[in-house]
DNA sequence: TATGAATGAGTATTCATTCAT
DNA sequence: TATGAATGAATACTCATTCAT
């Protein structure tokens, strides 16, 4: 029944796994049967309960595959730089690039996981809180280096800055005709938190 | 069949609205059962189909329902305002008191109604526009009046802004013991946005 | 409870009567609402259990009421005639006509009232038999008469000349093209069971 | 989703088909639950949706599998016969035959398949005309040989013949106690449309 | 491992009927 | 009498999951 660790790294279980998110993000959780998945990873219906314990178990498999990945790509990323500022500026870039490069997954990510109070109560509290901690470890080492506003709530802040990149993403995945590029994007993200609204003011 | 614009005012349209509310917050849109929000709403299964046309009329009208109440208040308390600056305080408190008033509403709107593609897809683009401009307006008035950058995209900073105070309401509202005040969560977005995270200069 | 006598003469039960005639015979029995009787009606849902005890009632009350009325109409038309050639002539083409002038009241008869084996079953035996009867007893006369042959017994063929005519005015009824006309068919059924179908033979 | 052709031979199929026969005819079809078929047929209410598109299929189904039957036996039956009085006696017999030996699915096509004006529009049109056509053949043969009268127009005599004895099957099917034998009804509606019910003139 | 036929619990929706007005 | 809003029992159909092969 428990499935085993050596059956994660199996070419199978990634095709599942890819599988899903694809249905997942153009159907939904809910409206998708396991039926639609299994056909699209060319495997038989059962085969999918060899690999996951059900259905719900695929969701989270996605969830705790694709954010596990991302946060090991955003700590790659950032480990040689010692500028705060151009830390911060990586993370945003970076997560916008990687929900451009994922989409199906991000939309599984962002919507679909979104869908049952259930699943955000029990898996806001794990894998996801680390991968927000990247942004309050940055805050706070900025803070240390007297580079950031000492009296600003590091467990608000990387809330607000992972919604403002987040809903970004989620609305620019989403827009068919693109407005804007990701690059225009993020660099305006940045520009907000960093310099804020206000004109500058000459010196 | 269709729902007639009077029964809108009706009292038990509005105790079905409430029970729904409760009930799809609680267990989540698609683990609710009709029969759930009947018992809610002390009326018969029936019932619920003479005011709506199906489950999911149930869901959307919930949002129509709020997103006009959101509308109309923010819109009533920033109308004699004149500072931008203010005006963007004023919005970003007054949505995250009005997610603090209405938890089970604004978890429907944050969780629920994400849940589906569908939902997002078909009304992303009406009265939630009408929303988000709210923001924009605010930007285009604080730019023209040189109070705000001219180089930030008022199309994007207002899906930032939006993001940044959504996400900071929802874990506010989904956290149990609060760690922090919203009006101390209010502040602070207000600080980063409007300042940045740039400790001032020192003139 | 019971439905008074008086009730079934007044203007209101005739105008429900003939509105459940014209919405079964168009989309039958179980997929007609008492909502679309009393629609057609123009009087309210609640109206109709006024006058009928339920829906079964009213399509019982349909087939009394017209079996009732065919069974007249064909007594007083064959009730001066002697000959019993003639007389069976006169019903068939009797009740072909009275098919053709009350077309969704025949089909309801016909296709409706057979829907339920337990509509048949309880009034199979009453009224029904009545309107048969009338064909039995031209058959027994004829055959008292020496006009018609007495190895034929009556309560056979009675059933096959009802059938026949039947058969043909429900295929009249449904079909939407006309191949021929209903006096054909009359005057081809008579010809049939009267003379029979073989070539007679020459003098 | 299409049921398969292959599926059609199978053992559940026939199962199925059997057991909702046997309960639309003892119910009537609409009285029936899907359910009530799953029981007899000793399978589970969802197997019948692997076999059958809905509930209509399967009544539909009852139709297309038995009409088939009925009309290669006669068929066959007929098949070496030349004269055309010897051909339509066997059709008749052959008929009230097929019919006592198959009561329940004679039941459900005379009765439970009239009862909808959609199933006698949409149907009556296919394979059921085919049958039908059996017996005007027969009348065209026998107008060609010189044994039937001409002026009896096929397409009228057909429909007259099969009502005769398809309501005789039917009164016999439901009659508890058998006033008659088949056999009896079955020589009494051949003497009645070949010699015709006048006494015959001695020559 | 892999299959996919079979299972049967679960639920949105309908609609005949009632009853307070 | 007449109304029609409210009721709630009834049921076709779906789909996650199992298990014999």
């Amino acid at each position: 029944m428990a499935v085993s660790a050596e059956k994660i790294g199996s070419e199978k279980y990634q095709k599942i796994i890819q599988a899903a998110t694809k249905v997942f993000a153009q159907k939904g959780f809910y409206n998708s049967k396991v039926a639609d998945v299994a056909k699209e990873a060319n495997v038989a219906d059962g085969t999918i309960y060899l690999y996951f314990k059900n259905k719900d178990d695929l969701l989270i498999s996605i969830f705790e595959e694709s954010i596990d990945t991302f946060t090991l790509e955003v700590q790659k990323q950032i480990a040689g730089v010692t500028d705060p500022v151009e830390k911060l500026a990586r993370f945003i870039t970076l997560h916008l690039d990687l929900v451009r490069s994922n989409q199906d997954t991000a939309q599984v990510l962002q919507i679909e996981l979104r869908q049952s109070t259930k699943f955000i109560k029990e898996y806001a509290g794990t894998k996801f809180k680390d991968y927000l901690n990247i942004v309050s470890d940055i805050l706070e080492e900025g803070q240390a280096k007297g580079v950031f506003r000492k009296d600003l709530n590091s467990a608000i802040v990387k809330r607000v800055i992972f919604g403002a990149v987040d809903e970004m993403a989620l609305e620019w995945v989403l827009m068919k005709k693109k407005k804007y590029s990701m690059e225009e994007a993020a660099a305006q993200i940045c520009a907000m938190f960093i310099e804020g609204l206000r004109v500058p003011k000459v010196a």
